[in-house]
DNA sequence: CATGAATGAGGTTTCATTCAT
DNA sequence: TATGAATGAAACCTCATTCAT
């Protein structure tokens, strides 16, 4: 269920085209600047639109945000849909699975972290609303996670306790590679973060002998 | 060296007493409202100060901000002296060592979960100068993990690739209690998280028979 | 080198012609009630525009106080300009060339007389960059006629001691009709103190026969 | 008629005492700084009193500058009793004692001459009361020397049209060395300047053979 | 006689949104 | 359909003065 947003305008394509270029700037700019520091009049600046033509297509600068947020989750919208597709179902080893959804995982994230530590940063500020949104599509993949382990789980080769604990950290460690950059921009490159998480979490599950 | 916080008292036992609770309250209204949307007007009413009250104990907002990430910040050190004192020595096994740092890292984490999770929504935010202030701490807690992961490797107990990652893992799991709630307040109680958190740590570092 | 003052209109015909606006109701508030006492709010009234409007065309008070002061010195640039062009030659007596100077610089003061008492009152308070503006123009001024006069004592028309008090008794009495206007209001009108004014001079610098 | 002012003591002696100490503080920080950001806390500061002390002996910060003004007009009242008692009857030459008298008030006004720049510079802001009596004192200054002035006309001495102009043009030219110090610091001292403003005074009005 | 903690009205500046052209 | 000039509420900070102790 989109967000209804006000428009002057009854073109319909035009109005799509005009909005992704709005939510392309605004996006730029409110990872670089935050939301709040960032003015409309830039916004409009930024994809060459008066300010006028902009509030054409657009309601209100939340509004704009929303569409931020929405075009930021369509890569993880691609990783669910992928994964349920491919992975979800008993043709792979469990821990195959979950080895090839987890680096989709982390490569998905890295692709929109900008965006991510977007989110982490401003969604004290955001509206219920959007709060929720923005937490739907991950509950989702940590519900993707929950079955995959599930699924080791009851084949024997994981052993784990408490399964959206173990799913929960899957995502927050591939969220920190976006939202604390300043710790591993000089220590790691990204495969060798991904790699390394793999191998701790497996350790971590998988059943002994 | 902390900030130089301007006053126009010169009781010095008033002005840390005022000061106290200036960031007390200020503190919750931070973390409810964020550091924008929280009006010096309003911390005055939360602590019973007219805003002129206010000015005399502290030189701006901002050095408001900064008292109450330093307020925050002292059971932290205060975690920091302890490990240091008690666990980093070679008295102990570096699998009970690690154990307790770690329980006594996530219970010190809880007690200050509102400053934590205000300070990942709000840092971005933050001056170079506070940025720096409250992430050293941080570091501080890291290098200490590191420290005694590096010692159970040295005795064998542990096999680990990389430290670094390892130690921040312990540290941004210990913080997203606080910053999670919403994921966490309804299906587990603190203690079983930490058990569980505990137990996939030891497990996916310590040294295979 | 203008003051780089911030605008969010890009219409520069529009901005010239709203600073002018401002800078003109601001001048007479600026020299009624002096600068502090003058508040945006007042000059955004008095010239019609909305606190809003008017910063748009305006980055600060300070800007104001700038554009008053610049706006102010037009036209005393426009004397030094006059007097460059037609009395520093060789072609008129000294004598008649500094008259004919004296009278200009009184007649050009006294068209800005507001300003020049405001800049007598206020310029203490003005900032080392905005006091060097004012400055500079008047120190122009002074070396106009040091000039002149310097002329004079060589053709032997004039005998000075020290030409830059002479040159500096000049501009500090054409001020003096604006700044002390209290005194001379009831007793002289300006044509009678400026001919007066050139009498004095004139006998206290020519050379005996 | 001195202003009255509010006082909580009843020990005159002691009231006389303080307001000196208060006028002596306050002067130097109203020279340096300006009365308007010159803070009544500062001037208890500097005279040893808390602010409570100092608004038990004066009733408001605009009284202080009353007293400071005052206090600064001490030394030209002792002017204008010395030339009163010296130089206004006939044993003197209307050019002997025109001289000693300029000499004087020059002495004079360079005593006081941080009140005298701060005068011209705050004068504006005072209320019409205060501005009354520090003119009062320079009127008669001006009053003086247009009496010598008279007397060397009646004489033949001296040969002026306007008697007020050249009488003020004495007392303004006497201010300047403290107004425009910018201007002089560097290139006159003070005996120079006297001298010379003096003969250029003396050329100007005196008859010619 | 002395203290200094408390007060609170008041001025500058920002920036999302509207609406006439 | 596009423009951009105009609006005005809202928030930080200052500092003279009072009054309880």
């Amino acid at each position: 269920m989109p967000r209804k947003i006000r428009s002057f305008s009854s073109n319909q394509k035009l109005i799509a085209v005009r909005r992704k270029q709005i939510a392309k700037s605004a996006a730029k700019l409110f990872v670089k600047q935050g939301y709040d520091k960032t003015w409309v009049r830039e916004i409009g600046a930024a994809c060459g639109m008066s300010m006028g033509t902009l509030y054409h297509y657009v309601g209100s600068k939340k509004d704009i945000l929303y569409m931020v947020i929405d075009q930021g989750m369509i890569p993880l919208q691609g990783f669910i849909d992928k994964v349920t597709a491919n992975y979800l179902g008993d043709s792979i080893s469990p821990a195959k699975a979950l080895e090839s959804t987890v680096k989709l995982l982390y490569q998905t994230i890295e692709q929109i972290e900008d965006i991510i530590a977007f989110i982490y940063f401003e969604s004290k500020h955001f509206e219920k609303d959007l709060a929720k949104r923005a937490g739907q599509t991950e509950m989702q993949c940590i519900d993707i996670l929950e079955q995959l382990l599930a699924r080791g789980c009851k084949t024997g080769e994981f052993k784990i306790v408490e399964i959206p604990i173990v799913a929960h950290n899957i995502v927050v460690l591939a969220h920190m590679w976006s939202v604390r950059k300043w710790f591993f921009k000089n220590r790691y490159t990204f495969d060798v973060y991904l790699k390394e998480q793999i191998r701790l979490l497996i350790k971590s599950i998988k059943a002994e002998a």
